[in-house]
DNA sequence: GCCAACGTTGGC
DNA sequence: GCCAACGTTGGC
Protein backbone atom coordinates (compact mmCIF):
# COMPACT_ATOMS: atom_id res chain seq x y z
CA UNK A 1 0.00 0.00 0.00
CA UNK A 2 1.27 3.33 -0.93
CA UNK A 3 -0.34 6.59 0.96
CA UNK A 4 -1.12 9.28 -1.57
CA UNK A 5 1.63 11.07 -3.35
CA UNK A 6 2.92 14.73 -1.84
CA UNK A 7 4.12 17.90 -3.82
CA UNK A 8 7.43 19.79 -2.80
CA UNK A 9 8.94 22.70 -4.25
CA UNK A 10 13.01 22.17 -4.07
CA UNK A 11 15.12 25.54 -4.43
CA UNK A 12 18.14 25.30 -6.33
CA UNK A 13 20.67 28.02 -7.62
CA UNK A 14 21.08 27.43 -11.77
CA UNK A 15 24.52 28.76 -11.43
CA UNK A 16 25.10 26.07 -8.93
CA UNK A 17 22.98 23.20 -10.13
CA UNK A 18 20.30 23.63 -13.07
CA UNK A 19 17.43 22.10 -14.22
CA UNK A 20 19.72 21.72 -17.52
CA UNK A 21 22.50 19.98 -14.64
CA UNK A 22 19.61 17.62 -13.74
CA UNK A 23 18.38 16.62 -17.56
CA UNK A 24 21.80 16.22 -18.13
CA UNK A 25 22.82 13.73 -15.15
CA UNK A 26 18.81 11.86 -14.94
CA UNK A 27 19.66 11.76 -11.00
CA UNK A 28 21.42 14.04 -8.57
CA UNK A 29 21.35 13.65 -4.63
CA UNK A 30 20.00 16.89 -2.67
CA UNK A 31 23.20 17.35 -0.92
CA UNK A 32 24.39 20.13 1.19
CA UNK A 33 20.88 20.69 3.10
CA UNK A 34 21.77 22.29 6.19
CA UNK A 35 18.48 23.61 7.55
CA UNK A 36 16.59 21.35 10.09
CA UNK A 37 13.48 21.91 8.97
CA UNK A 38 14.61 21.27 5.38
CA UNK A 39 15.98 18.04 6.71
CA UNK A 40 13.15 17.15 8.60
CA UNK A 41 10.87 17.29 5.25
CA UNK A 42 13.20 15.30 3.34
CA UNK A 43 13.77 12.70 5.85
CA UNK A 44 10.31 12.39 7.45
CA UNK A 45 8.10 13.24 4.81
CA UNK A 46 9.48 12.01 1.19
CA UNK A 47 8.68 9.28 -0.48
CA UNK A 48 9.69 7.85 -3.44
CA UNK A 49 7.36 9.16 -6.32
CA UNK A 50 6.71 12.35 -4.82
CA UNK A 51 6.51 14.90 -7.40
CA UNK A 52 8.96 18.16 -7.17
CA UNK A 53 8.35 21.65 -8.70
CA UNK A 54 12.05 22.54 -9.84
CA UNK A 55 12.96 26.07 -8.48
CA UNK A 56 15.43 28.60 -9.70
CA UNK A 57 16.69 30.39 -6.94
CA UNK A 58 19.44 33.63 -7.34
CA UNK A 59 18.45 33.69 -10.82
CA UNK A 60 16.92 35.81 -14.08
CA UNK A 61 14.28 35.47 -13.25
CA UNK A 62 13.95 33.42 -10.59
CA UNK A 63 10.88 30.65 -10.38
CA UNK A 64 9.90 27.49 -11.32
CA UNK A 65 12.01 25.88 -14.08
CA UNK A 66 10.32 22.43 -14.61
CA UNK A 67 9.37 19.28 -12.72
CA UNK A 68 11.31 16.78 -10.90
CA UNK A 69 10.40 13.72 -8.46
CA UNK A 70 11.55 11.80 -5.81
CA UNK A 71 13.32 8.53 -7.04
CA UNK A 72 15.52 7.90 -3.70
CA UNK A 73 14.63 8.07 0.29
CA UNK A 74 16.46 10.05 2.63
CA UNK A 75 20.19 8.81 3.00
CA UNK A 76 22.84 10.44 4.77
CA UNK A 77 24.60 13.48 3.25
CA UNK A 78 28.30 12.61 2.08
CA UNK A 79 29.81 16.06 2.05
CA UNK A 80 28.83 16.03 6.07
CA UNK A 81 31.85 13.82 6.49
CA UNK A 82 33.94 15.25 3.98
CA UNK A 83 36.70 17.39 5.18
CA UNK A 84 37.20 19.09 2.00
CA UNK A 85 33.51 20.30 1.22
CA UNK A 86 32.41 23.89 2.74
CA UNK A 87 29.38 21.72 4.02
CA UNK A 88 31.48 19.52 5.97
CA UNK A 89 30.37 19.58 9.17
CA UNK A 90 32.61 17.98 12.29
CA UNK A 91 30.03 17.87 14.99
CA UNK A 92 28.15 15.06 13.02
CA UNK A 93 28.49 11.16 13.62
CA UNK A 94 28.83 8.96 11.14
CA UNK A 95 26.78 6.20 13.21
CA UNK A 96 24.13 9.51 14.02
CA UNK A 97 24.63 12.01 10.78
CA UNK A 98 22.85 15.09 10.95
CA UNK A 99 22.28 15.74 7.57
CA UNK A 100 20.29 13.95 4.83
CA UNK A 101 19.51 14.12 1.11
CA UNK A 102 17.16 12.69 -1.05
CA UNK A 103 17.61 11.75 -4.37
CA UNK A 104 15.77 13.28 -6.96
CA UNK A 105 15.51 12.75 -10.97
CA UNK A 106 14.16 14.75 -13.99
CA UNK A 107 10.76 14.59 -15.37
CA UNK A 108 10.73 17.77 -17.29
CA UNK A 109 12.07 21.10 -18.07
CA UNK A 110 9.23 24.13 -18.59
CA UNK A 111 9.30 25.54 -22.02
CA UNK A 112 9.75 28.82 -19.93
CA UNK A 113 10.18 29.51 -16.59
CA UNK A 114 7.55 30.73 -14.21
CA UNK A 115 8.69 33.69 -12.64
CA UNK A 116 8.23 34.19 -9.01
CA UNK A 117 6.28 37.62 -10.07
CA UNK A 118 4.18 35.62 -12.13
CA UNK A 119 3.21 33.07 -8.78
CA UNK A 120 2.83 35.64 -6.89
CA UNK A 121 0.41 37.60 -9.06
CA UNK A 122 -1.70 34.41 -10.09
CA UNK A 123 -4.83 34.79 -7.79
CA UNK A 124 -5.56 30.56 -7.98
CA UNK A 125 -2.02 30.36 -5.93
CA UNK A 126 -2.36 33.41 -3.00
CA UNK A 127 -0.93 31.58 0.17
CA UNK A 128 1.47 29.30 -1.60
CA UNK A 129 4.52 29.33 0.53
CA UNK A 130 7.10 30.33 -1.97
CA UNK A 131 5.21 33.46 -2.57
CA UNK A 132 5.64 34.38 0.65
CA UNK A 133 7.79 37.40 1.82
CA UNK A 134 11.08 36.38 4.04
CA UNK A 135 10.38 32.21 2.64
CA UNK A 136 13.57 31.09 2.08
CA UNK A 137 13.44 27.51 2.65
CA UNK A 138 15.38 25.45 0.23
CA UNK A 139 12.29 22.69 0.11
CA UNK A 140 8.69 22.67 1.19
CA UNK A 141 5.47 21.29 0.63
CA UNK A 142 2.90 22.17 -1.89
CA UNK A 143 -0.64 21.77 -1.85
CA UNK A 144 -2.13 19.38 -4.81
CA UNK A 145 -3.82 22.37 -6.03
CA UNK A 146 -1.58 24.70 -6.42
CA UNK A 147 0.23 22.15 -7.72
CA UNK A 148 -1.86 21.52 -10.24
CA UNK A 149 -2.50 25.29 -10.91
CA UNK A 150 1.41 25.58 -11.81
CA UNK A 151 1.35 22.72 -14.36
CA UNK A 152 -1.60 24.58 -15.73
CA UNK A 153 0.51 27.97 -16.12
CA UNK A 154 3.34 25.65 -17.62
CA UNK A 155 0.80 24.81 -20.42
CA UNK A 156 -0.43 27.61 -21.32
CA UNK A 157 1.54 30.25 -23.61
C1' DG B 1 25.74 44.75 -4.36
C1' DC B 2 22.24 45.87 -0.89
C1' DC B 3 19.67 44.51 2.75
C1' DA B 4 15.30 42.46 4.97
C1' DA B 5 14.06 38.36 6.90
C1' DC B 6 15.10 34.48 9.06
C1' DG B 7 17.81 30.58 11.44
C1' DT B 8 21.53 29.46 14.51
C1' DT B 9 24.83 30.19 18.12
C1' DG B 10 26.42 31.15 22.49
C1' DG B 11 26.89 34.18 26.65
C1' DC B 12 24.58 34.81 30.62
C1' DG C 1 15.62 29.77 28.46
C1' DC C 2 16.29 34.47 26.77
C1' DC C 3 17.92 37.18 23.30
C1' DA C 4 21.75 39.84 20.96
C1' DA C 5 24.96 38.99 17.58
C1' DC C 6 26.06 36.83 13.69
C1' DG C 7 25.65 34.25 9.25
C1' DT C 8 22.84 32.99 5.32
C1' DT C 9 19.26 33.29 1.88
C1' DG C 10 17.55 35.20 -1.97
C1' DG C 11 14.68 39.00 -4.08
C1' DC C 12 15.48 43.13 -6.02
Amino acid sequence: MSRRMRFWLMKSEPDVFSIDDLKREKTTGWDSVRNYTARNFMRDDMSVGDAVLYYHSNAEPSGIAGLAKVVGLAIPDPTQFDKKSEYYDAASKKDSPTWVMVTVGFVKKFPRVISLAELKSDKHLAGMPVTQKGQRLSVMPVSKEHYDRVLELSEGC
